[in-house]
DNA sequence: TTGTCTCCCACGAAATCCCATGTTATCCCA
DNA sequence: TGGGATAACATGGGATTTCGTGGGAGACAA
């Protein structure tokens, strides 16, 4: 079959599907079930979030998604500004959530406030990655992305790439 | 696997067809065994299926599929408006749906609900995916398609190939 | 000691698996 | 070519397991 480019491997490789659980007094927010699969197996029993700087939502991955961003910023200039803005943004704010027994983590204060989370929090699967964002927050941003998406579905045809069949 | 660059090679790898099967209280359907017998063998023993933005029905495909967008999609430039509309409406709202011992699915009712389906669902053989529709609503889709064919059939450019079936 | 955090156990709901049955299509043989 | 036997398919219901959620006990730091 075709080299996959190298990102993804098997289905169980990628975070998929959205799902809204509860956030409880605690901050405890069970992770879904499908998510956890995707890490399970890695050295880290967890994941990785950290507050994204492009709206109020989080972002996160397993240990290997860490692993490809800090390639493509070693791949930067050292002294690049954007190199040491990624640093900061991605790094230095990420925080690694274990999971307990029954596949929870506990959300940083400042983590579910830049989220805006009350109670509740989306899980958005988005391949290599997801984001965490308040329920309310996240319908808002869909509709955006699902009208955007239908006006611009052409962009998405096999036109530069040699595909083939499958 | 298949090299096949061409259009279709093997009459086994291509969804064809139409089929009308029955959802239950559970919200099960059986996916037809000739849809089934395409993606058999893949690593993941099920279908993958989203809403469609362009209208009430689902899209689907076997893993294959889900691939060719991911390829699709990271050709794009990470930051990209469209490239992000489209993680969220492909890959966030995606189910990887596995069968059961006699090849049926559960619709979550997410998915049910965008297509209208109720009782009955109709699958649409399409080549190297597929189309789930609420029967009525797909009778009136055909009747539309059937037009725009007619009208617009010199853009289907039959090139130098040989002539499958039809 | 007091507050906070982590770990552990228990419960209800929901999804999944398994077995059974009617029907249709296919194959074989007369 | 026709009829019967066989296998494949679609469907229904029940049992089991997993998942998400809540509360409480113990450990560590202030």
């Amino acid at each position: 079959m075709q080299g996959l480019c190298g990102w993804f491997g098997e289905l169980a490789d990628v975070f998929l599907s959205t799902t809204i659980n509860g956030v409880d007094a605690k901050g405890r927010v069970s992770v879904p079930a499908d998510f956890r699969a995707v890490v399970r197996g890695g050295p880290f029993d967890g994941i990785i979030v950290w507050p994204s700087f492009d709206g109020p939502y989080l972002e996160g991955g397993g240990q290997a998604l860490l692993e490809r961003y800090q390639a493509l910023i070693e791949d930067m200039d050292p002294y690049d500004d954007a190199r040491i803005a990624f640093e900061r943004a991605i790094f230095g704010a990420a925080k690694p959530l274990t999971f307990d027994a029954n596949g929870r983590v506990t959300l940083p204060k400042e983590l579910s406030d830049h989220a805006g989370l009350d109670g509740k929090a989306t899980f958005v699967g988005l391949g290599s990655r997801f984001e965490i964002w308040a329920p309310e927050a996240f319908e808002e941003h869909k509709r955006n992305a699902q009208t955007y998406a239908r006006d611009n579905k052409r962009s998405l045809r096999p036109g530069a790439r040699p595909g083939g069949a499958a």
